[in-house]
Order: C-alpha cells, then structure tokens, then sequence
DNA sequence: CGAGAGTATTTCTACTTTCAACAAATTGGC
DNA sequence: GCCAATTTGTTGAAAGTAGAAATACTCTCG
C-alpha cells in the first residue's frame, strides 16, 4: 500500500487539547464580540468591510479589492453593500478607467458610525481577549497565527478562492 | 468621573499584530477546513454535530444537551437534524421518561459517515494547524484560549445564552 | 384534581449567505 | 478590427440561521 500518507494517526493529547481549546474559544469568541457589536447595528462581518473601506485612499477602494480584503465573497459584498448603502454608510460609483468596475466608497455618515462603533469594539477586544495575554503570549499569538497563515497560503491554492 | 472604564485606548502595535493574526488565520482556517470536509458532505458544524452525537453514551442525547454541546442554537439543531435525517445519519425517538423530550440518535449509517471522514479531518487538523506547531506551542495555545474561554464565561453570562 | 407556571422542541418569519447564471467591459491573438 | 476568453460585479433562487411564537407536555401547589 504505497499510497499517499497513512500518517492520519490519532491527535495526542496535547494536540486534542490545544485544537480542542482553540475551536471552542474561537466559537464563543466570535459570538460575545458579535453580541457586543450588535448596539452599533453591526456585524463583525459588515464592521471589517467597513474599516477596510475606511482605510483605503479617500476611503474608496474597487468593489473586488475589498472583497479580497475583508475575506468574503464578491457576491456577498455586493448583497451586503445594498444593506449599507440604504443605511447611508456607502455608495458605489463606476470606475471610469474601467467601466465594468464600481467604486464602493465611505460616505460620511458611514464614517461617524464606524468611528462611533470604534471604541465600544476594542474595549470588546480587550475585555474578550487581549486583557487575558502577556505580552509574550502577545507574541506567541502572533508568530504562531502568522505561520498558519503562511503555510495555508503556501499549501494550496485553493479555498482561498473566496469567488 | 468614576463611570465605566474609559481606558479604551487603541491597541498597541504588538496586541493588534496578535489580535489581527488571530483573526485573519482563523477565517482562513475554517473556510480551508471546510473545503476539506466538503467531498464527505459535511460542514465543520455538522460533523461537529455528529462528533457530539457519536460520544454519546449509546450515541444517543437529547436535542437540547446536543445543542449546548455543539454551541448551536436549538432552532438550528431541529433544522440540520431534519436535513441528516433525510440522510439517514440520525433519527429521533420521543423520550420515555418526558414525553416533551425528543432523542436524537445517530444510525448505523450516521456510524460510519463520521468513520470515514474523521481521518481525512484530523489530517485535515494536521496539515492545516498542529503540524505547524511545537509542543510548547500547543500548550501555551490550550493555557491562552483555555484562560480565555474561561473569562468569557466568568465575565457575563450574556451571549453563551444560546437559547 | 386542575389551573398556572415551566420546559423541550418545532415551526414561523425575517433576514443572511451561497450558488449558479448573467450582462457588460476588457484583453489578447490573429 | 474582430472574436473568444477573461474579469468585474450583480442578481435571483435556494439553503442556512436566529429569535419569537406556537405546541405539547410536565410539574407544583392549592
């Protein structure tokens, strides 16, 4: 049986551990901060679109640029910036260079409110998670997310294919 | 002004490189691992359903117990175990003991579904996560989410209300 | 016993997200 | 210049999800 890799043994016990800890820290995580943003009518999901948007040049940036930034689908984007822009938050304009583009771009009031959701969300990421770390856990975090991330990029292609 | 804290300043430079790491992967993590468990027609929730099912004491736990288990909401559980019904994996038994109780109970079928997808998705755990880091690592990573589920718990009872 | 309070689960309603087209515009070869 | 292939972004239908209301029991206590 010369086939691909019979390595598929069991997780130690550390390892269950640690991806056991990380799965269900993450789950819950995911929903306090959510809980927390909800006041602001946000979600973590439409609060990152945002302050992607709100930091590229004159806070306008191509609709595909921002999907691939905020990590979602480009025909979720689209959905999601319908419901922003009746909220006032956004408009879209064509590109003139290329006209099958659109701009998404920040309207003020969209800026107020990502401003005004700012502070409230960090002290989310304080209290959640941030507080609880040393600064070597700070680093640890870092260095062991950034390889993750490294060696999904480098490991295939695929599924990043967030099309 | 003795209010709330006001110490929501911004993040240090090293606390959001940890924070934004974390995120970034994680995003990247779930949607790679969900490609993975694609060919075995599973989520990541429903396995994660089925995982909690199979530990069962004779594979079989009512609905509300499996939803807390698995960190879904119960509306959500009624919805999937309908869809796994139809796919023979599990069915539902009204409890003896109170008739107001339903159990769910995973087949045969159900049995060997999650048998022939747990290898390829701890190889999945692998190649995706643990193998990328040392064992030191896995113990801090199990010590900060650990630490971090735990605050989330002590910290308010609010949203782990998955009610 | 029987009314009212409480519990377990499903169903209903209102979104949100995905998936599979689709139109429009651009690009590149010939 | 012309046509096929690709890219950009949108759309509508289908699937998924959360939360409230509905349903069907059980329990408590007078």
């Amino acid at each position: 049986m010369p086939a691909k890799k019979i390595e598929s043994k069991w997780l130690s016990p550390k390892e269950l551990k640690a991806w056991r800890s990380y799965i269900v820290a993450s789950r819950g995580l995911w929903d306090a901060m959510e809980a927390d943003l909800a006041p602001h009518e946000l979600s973590m999901s439409d609060y990152e679109i945002l302050v992607h948007l709100s930091e590229a040049p004159d806070r306008q940036i191509r609709m595909s640029e921002l999907a691939q930034s905020a990590m979602i689908s480009k025909s979720r984007l689209s959905h999601r910036m319908k419901v922003m822009e009746n909220a006032g938050w956004v408009r879209r304009e064509v590109c003139k260079m290329d006209k099958r583009g659109q701009f998404a771009i920040m309207t003020d009031k969209g800026w107020k409110a990502i401003v005004k959701a700012a502070p409230d969300h960090v002290e989310s990421i304080r209290s959640r998670f941030i507080d609880h770390l040393t600064v070597k856990d700070q680093e640890d975090l870092a260095r062991i997310f950034e390889r993750v991330s490294e060696k999904m990029r480098e490991q295939f292609g695929d599924s990043c294919a967030t099309e």
